[in-house]
DNA sequence: CAAGTACGGTACTGGACAGTCTAGTTTTGT
DNA sequence: ACAAAACTAGACTGTCCAGTACCGTACTTG
């Protein structure tokens, strides 16, 4: 309809059929994450990437597979935004401040509406999806938490914390920050998510706990 | 067929109908706990309960009533065998000893396989049911934070703790004991529950790093 | 430009399922 | 004992939906 003057490369690159397959996987991203798997028809998701029915089958065999290739694609993505590309902190890095930095920006990205909307349907599918469900674990929290605790033994070495097991303090950091707002919006919506300031004071109220527990001796600087 | 010699109190009591009802809850409760929403037919629920699918209707008017019934009947129960009976620490009591206990209380109650269920269950409905997930969020975590943030009051008046915002201290220790072992279990199944004893260490740990922050100078005991 | 492939539109198949209807049976209250 | 109320079994309606078939058309490629 609209792009039929489009030969070869309309604004996206591609051919015809490339172009086509990303139009039907941005449809049943949408579609899906806001019907669920069974709350979905194949009929919605050909009409809303403008594509018929029988295109949809011949790009992904059946409803499962695109549910499947939609989901994984969303979990892996997103765990990469996050990591790869988190500086080490300098000798003479605030400690304090570096913590309160990586927690913000974990809690802006993983508060996301759409990675939201992903978790709750990777959750109500775990009885049916099992394998989803632990890849979207593998990719978010257990990932992310791995690289806290390759950080923090670093750190535990320099001597600038006091961690004795990596792993055990990782999980401590991780969810004093990100429990709190992540468990509110899964139940309450989007609207839950706490504005920007709030969650800055609340990444640094965390930091302070752990820092309490596992910092030099500096955790509270008072008295 | 197996029960018509029991004329009036076979092994319950009330009366046929209140039976009948009894026995179309359980059923319903299981049968959406394993299929969700959408993924349960009334023909089954009526099936397991032993039940004509007439009667069904008599009792609930729809399934998305008898639903609701279900969820909410099973996130106020649940909430209300966790709290309601907790004794106020004796001045002479080990604080930490008991805020071991509370906190092992709670998460075995939490990590039951039908509250993770549900849990699940909740979730993958908010966009279908938000009233539903409100409630269980009022009846879950909003309600066990606000009990802890009452004593963690009351502990900072006595001179034992020092704490000068309970609710975030609540929110603290509420996510340091749980979100780690109800996050795996919410992903990677009700398999993936740790053991008693390891659920023991867990709730320490995260009682010390609690304390660490909201102690009186006692929390790390070294040094 | 011709042959082959991908796509659109649409109708269709087969099955599932919420909710209703009917007619006969059991239970209960009085 | 008897009438009202509740229950049973199963057929039935209307609807929705995954996946397929068919045929004409647009695009791609040699």
């Amino acid at each position: 309809m609209s792009d039929t003057q489009n030969p070869p490369g309309g604004a996206e690159g591609g051919g015809r059929s490339a172009r086509k397959r990303r139009a039907i996987l941005d449809a049943a991203r949408e579609v899906f994450l806001r019907g669920g798997y069974l709350g979905t028809n194949m009929d919605e998701i050909a009409a809303l990437s403008g594509v018929s029915k029988q295109t949809v089958y011949k790009h992904f065999g059946s409803k499962e597979s695109l549910f499947v290739e939609i989901v994984t694609g969303m979990t892996s993505g997103a765990g990469d935004t996050v990591h790869e590309r988190l500086p080490e902190p300098a000798e003479d890095d605030d400690l304090a401040e570096y913590l309160r930095d990586y927690a913000y920006r974990q809690l802006t990205v993983v508060l996301t509406p759409d990675l939201m909307r992903l978790r709750r349907l990777v959750i109500g599918e775990v009885a049916r999806f099992p394998e989803l469900a632990r890849v979207l674990h593998e990719n978010g929290p257990a990932r992310a938490m791995r690289a806290m605790a390759g950080l923090f033994e670093r750190l535990a070495g320099n001597g600038r914390l006091d961690v004795a097991d990596p792993a055990t303090a990782a999980s401590h950091f991780n969810w004093l920050v990100m429990a709190e707002p992540v468990n509110r919006a899964m139940l309450l919506g989007d609207e839950a998510v706490p504005p920007p300031e709030e969650l800055r004071r609340h990444a640094e109220e965390g930091v302070r706990v752990f820092l309490a527990a596992y910092g030099r001796g500096s955790g509270r600087p008072a008295e």
